[in-house]
DNA sequence: TGTCCACGTCT
DNA sequence: AAGACGTGGAC
């Protein structure tokens, strides 16, 4: 019998992965905070903030009480910045709407900007443990693997999924499992186990049921879209380095930038392939720019190599005569919300000395 | 080192 | 509804 089956997945989390931080002593807020963290991140990543961060806000209240530029801050490593600002938002909303109780209806979830349908029914079944089931991109992979669903991966398969095999099969798994212990296994079986490029159908407590291992490919599903050519941005950016005593000049990132609100050093654009970006002013320099040392940062679909230059305030102003951004001295400290990419900039440099 | 890839919600 | 948003892991 299937329900069996799915005993032994559960068994078979229990064992091996209760210590999770969010999942020892588990509360809403705890959800809430570590879904919103595992949205778009994996679980090794998470695990390095996500205590840090309950320690600096230990209830709803108190997030909602700190101002953003501080959650940004204490977001620094887990990208995605705007997630940080909706999560304090659902804070404040939370308790000025629902007097600091999050809800448990996935409805009332969904009203709350930040929470989508992963978010909102992984914050039913697991916070609450009432019968949910939260399909993130794991689930929508073991699901069409136990299943053997062959609709393309995507929307369609997420919708296929919910209406055919989830709603109906797996809710009806859950009478008299808890809908916590079984969205918690699935997750960690797409995690350890059923991983897109590796499925370790020996070790799967699903498998004699599995319709991808009985296939003999069980990685042939879920059956990937048609891939679109798209050609490859590359930026080449200038970072300068200007010191006065203990501080250096940087700028803040305006709200349609990228990183909006953090602060970097003195970005210029040297080379791209992108006419369209607007992110940071063009600027020519003398000298061979490939020779100066660089550190490599991504963001969304851009390869960039930044270059650093260090320069003294007079050159940094007859550089910069006609480019009207505002740059200011600051210290580089805890308190200043700095970039990734300036803080790997600042890396390098201690490296080198 | 480089290259590829995964990943929820909003707009 | 296609693209934006950042980081880290696998190989």
């Amino acid at each position: 019998m299937a329900h069996t089956l799915f005993s032994n997945l559960i068994t078979w989390s229990e064992s091996q992965y209760s210590h999770l931080p969010w999942r020892e002593k588990r509360t809403l807020y705890k959800t809430l905070v570590s879904e919103i963290m595992l949205q778009q991140t994996t679980v090794g990543t998470v695990l390095n903030h996500f205590e840090r961060f309950l320690v600096e806000y230990p209830t709803i209240f108190d997030l909602a009480k700190s101002t953003e530029e501080q959650v940004c801050i204490s977001w620094k490593g887990l990208g995605y910045y705007r997630r940080a600002r909706s999560l304090r938002n659902v804070a404040i909303q939370v308790v000025e709407e629902f007097k600091g109780q999050i809800p448990t209806n996935i409805d009332d979830l969904q009203t709350l900007k930040g929470i989508g349908p992963y978010t909102a029914n992984a914050i039913v079944a697991i916070g609450a443990d009432k019968k949910a089931l939260a399909v993130d991109a794991n689930l929508e992979r073991v699901l069409a693997r136990f299943y053997g669903v062959d609709v393309e991966k995507g929307p369609k398969l997420q919708k296929r999924l919910w209406s055919d095999f989830a709603h109906k099969k797996i809710m009806a798994e859950m009478d008299g499992l808890s809908a916590r212990a079984i969205n918690e296994a699935m997750m960690d079986l797409g995690r350890i186990i059923c991983q897109a490029r590796k499925a370790s159908c020996v070790l799967c407590p699903l498998a004699p049921k599995c319709k991808a291992k009985a296939s003999g490919d069980p990685l042939q599903y879920p059956v990937e879209g048609a891939k679109k050519e798209s050609e490859e941005l590359f930026i080449r950016t200038l970072r300068v380095v200007v010191k006065e005593k203990k501080k250096i000049l940087v700028y803040q990132k305006g709200a349609k930038e990228w990183l909006s609100g953090q602060w970097e050093l003195p970005t210029f654009i040297l080379e791209t392939n992108d006419e369209k970006l607007k992110q940071y002013p063009h600027i020519k320099i003398k000298q061979n720019y490939e020779k100066l040392p660089y550190v490599k940062t991504g963001i969304t679909k851009y390869d960039i190599h930044n270059y650093i230059l260090e320069m003294s305030l007079e050159e940094f102003e007859k550089m910069t005569k006609k480019i009207e951004i505002v740059y200011e001295f600051k210290t580089n400290d805890e308190k200043l919300n700095m970039s990734t990419a300036t803080q790997k900039v600042f890396k390098i440099l201690n490296k080198a000395k």
